[in-house]
DNA sequence: GTGCTTAGTTCACAAAATGAACAAAGTTAT
DNA sequence: ATAACTTTGTTCATTTTGTGAACTAAGCAC
């Protein structure tokens, strides 16, 4: 079972909710927000500045009388992590109490490296932030982590990841708490934390039911019902990238036939053009492949498509059209109002999203299409640490009687 | 905007959400469960009795000292009225306050007749209903109608049904408004119903998130997620008849081709079976035909699998694997610990639930399936009714601060 | 019967929330 | 400038709500 790190009163909890909407706020709105009377706001609201979970900023604007006076969290209570985690390279985010990235740092990682070497290094690199900011061990609250396979949410354990099957039921949450014995850990998955991210600072903002798609060297898929992230029975629901699409298609790493991620995700891409280049379909990719020493990334098939390279574009609307019919076959089940495209792949432009578009709008009901949005994540590649951070931060000032908040 | 009957203090509703755990409670296990104080429960306890909505019944056994007083549900309170409508059949159940039925009646109905007519028809069948049960009209506190068609929960109107179009934004509430004035009206789809029904009162009650798979003339899913019914944006989730399983395959109903349910469900089983007489390949269903004036009834392809005949067990096969390759790549997507299937087609017995199994194991994840339950509703045919019921009743009852109760 | 256990009530008291009056700090019209 | 009004926030006596502890009620086990 989690612990929870900091416990809230009710009233505390309430306030605390009141900000999660307004990020500053001053004492009429709590009273507009709560229902409580001036009175009990007064007194709730001195309550909580005494304890330092807010602080006073400047007054707000006059509204024909005396003016607000306005406050906030408290930056300063401490600081939380955010860690990244994805198949190729990790990503880690000192913020404050508030959320916002106070110091951050990238670099390369891999994934077949034993678990507490990733880890490990990860645990360096949040020492080095902690160093750089000035900020003690023991003033981090929380540190969330983004792993990129199925994620066993209470227990904080990956649960047969297909990437790194042998970090299965590697005691994440232990590991850090090693060296930050004060901070409170929460592990998910890398997709669930990114449609998190979109739905909290993109514009899946206040949206109950989405997909977010992330396309990169797998395809996975994080999903909202209700307003709440949806993690499933084994905490690995949205695994789109299994999901067949052609019975006599390429075997996938998961053993199957026709994989969606066999067949449309980076990889497979990267396969197609160099085929086409075999074939003498491309003069201008196989150019492009002779002057970056033999080696076709993503980046170049995506730059062919600029150019209007037709082999490079029939490959990207092959890709899309694959993704969007599994899509269609998920818009029918469940009814999303938005999908978020996301990951690494998205930057394929207009083709990749048109291709997909028209996909699931030939092969859904029309009632489920009617409002749906099919749009690229505008956040970016920042969507997943702005995720873990929220999630942290959820469940870092908690209600003494829910636990765990709903995310 | 649904208006709420009957208004509970949050004291009342605490009690009342208590007594959908348990039907008959004492007061000790309100205190277990409230955390109350014994004068508080005391107090409230007898305020709820005063009102009316609580009865006391027989005391319960002892445990060792004094018997417990135990209360239920005031049954007498009035009426409530499930209208469960499908393609070819209404039934209409009278229930008491408690959900007990009291009267129920089944009809042959025909959806393609206009919307107003139907309803007439459940109109009248609810004054006899009432009229056995020597109940006046005043007493209906709710009706909940369950209707085969994508529902607009919050209006309570269908949109862009496929089985009868004329009836898109038929006023079903204000329609039963104008004959039973003082009753509050739910209308949702059936199979969510279903799926409630089996949350209820099925194997389903307490599971988190699950699917109900309705097989009949249509296949239709309804979806549970986080212990709530996930309706979709436009109240069309779990629409999975429409899901494409051969680009190439017969023009469906909903005009696109190859549809799960153009493909496995009931027409397309029949017409399977007609042809495979006609190609000579069963003598079984060849007798049966003649011996029923030429008409093929799924009861008799059931009977002849029964009977092992190869025919018809190849297509209740096919029919199974079609089903379960659509169900695996919903499993890959939704994770659900249990999918239930019911419906008309569903006593096809266990060669459909078999291979519906191995297609499902064999196409998804391990981890999705490691603790996936695939079996028939043991509730059978009236679990659509019962969980109309369930809807009303939840509503029924609602808490001041929270006018819809989570479903 | 005697002592123990569970169930439920009563009531004096404590804690929590409120309304109304009041104070503070603005804006706007004259 | 200043009077009148608005919005914001505090204080405090009063009311409302909830509690602990003592008490009644009713059973069981020996």
């Amino acid at each position: 079972m989690i612990k929870t790190p900091i416990l809230l009163n009710s009233a505390e909890a309430e306030i605390i909710r009141v900000l999660k909407k307004k990020h500053v706020i001053s004492r009429t709105d709590i009273l507009d927000f709560s229902g409580w009377s001036k009175a009990k706001v007064s007194q709730e609201v001195r309550s909580i500045l005494d304890k330092g979970y807010l602080v006073e900023v400047e007054d707000g604007v006059s509204q024909g009388g005396r003016k607000p006076r306005m406050m906030r969290f408290n930056a300063n209570l401490g600081y939380v992590v955010g860690i990244d985690l994805g198949a190729t390279s990790v990503e880690v985010a000192l913020a404050d109490a508030v959320g916002t990235i106070v110091q951050r740092v990238a670099e390369p990682a891999d994934v077949h490296q034993p678990a507490e070497e990733v880890f490990g290094r990860c645990t360096e690199l949040i020492l080095g932030l902690l160093d750089l900011q000035g900020c003690q061990i023991d003033q981090v609250l929380g540190i969330g982590v983004g792993v990129p396979g199925p994620v066993d949410f209470s227990r904080g354990v990956l649960v047969a990841p297909p990437l790194m099957p042998d970090w299965e039921n590697f005691p994440i949450r232990s590991f850090f708490k090693k060296t930050f014995p004060t901070a409170f850990v929460v592990v998910d998955n890398d997709v669930n934390l990114m449609a998190l991210g979109e739905s909290r600072y993109g514009e899946a903002l206040g949206v109950d039911h989405f997909l977010f798609v992330k396309i990169g060297t797998g395809i996975g898929g994080g999903i909202f019902s209700n307003g709440k992230i949806h993690r499933g029975n084994n905490g690995c629901a949205g695994d789109i990238g299994h999901i067949c699409v052609d019975k006599n298609g390429p075997i996938c790493r998961c053993g199957n036939r026709g994989c969606l991620e066999a067949m449309a995700a980076g990889p497979a891409i990267i396969q197609a053009g160099l085929q086409a280049v075999q074939n003498g379909e491309s003069e201008l990719l196989q150019q492009m492949i002779e002057s970056n020493e033999g080696v076709l990334t993503p980046e170049m098939i995506s730059s062919a498509c600029r150019e209007g390279d037709e082999a490079a574009l029939r490959i990207i609307r092959a890709s899309g059209q694959m993704i969007g019919d599994v899509l269609a076959s998920l818009v029918n089940f469940f009814n999303p109002s938005h999908i978020f495209i996301g990951g690494g792949i998205s930057n394929f432009g207009n083709h990749l999203l048109v291709a997909i578009r028209r996909a699931v709008l030939r092969r859904s009901l029309p009632l489920a299409t009617t409002h749906l949005q099919i749009n690229f994540s505008r956040i970016g590649s920042d969507v997943g640490i702005y995720g873990v951070l929220a999630l942290v931060l959820d469940y870092l000032f908690v209600d003494e009687e829910k636990p765990f908040l709903s995310v």
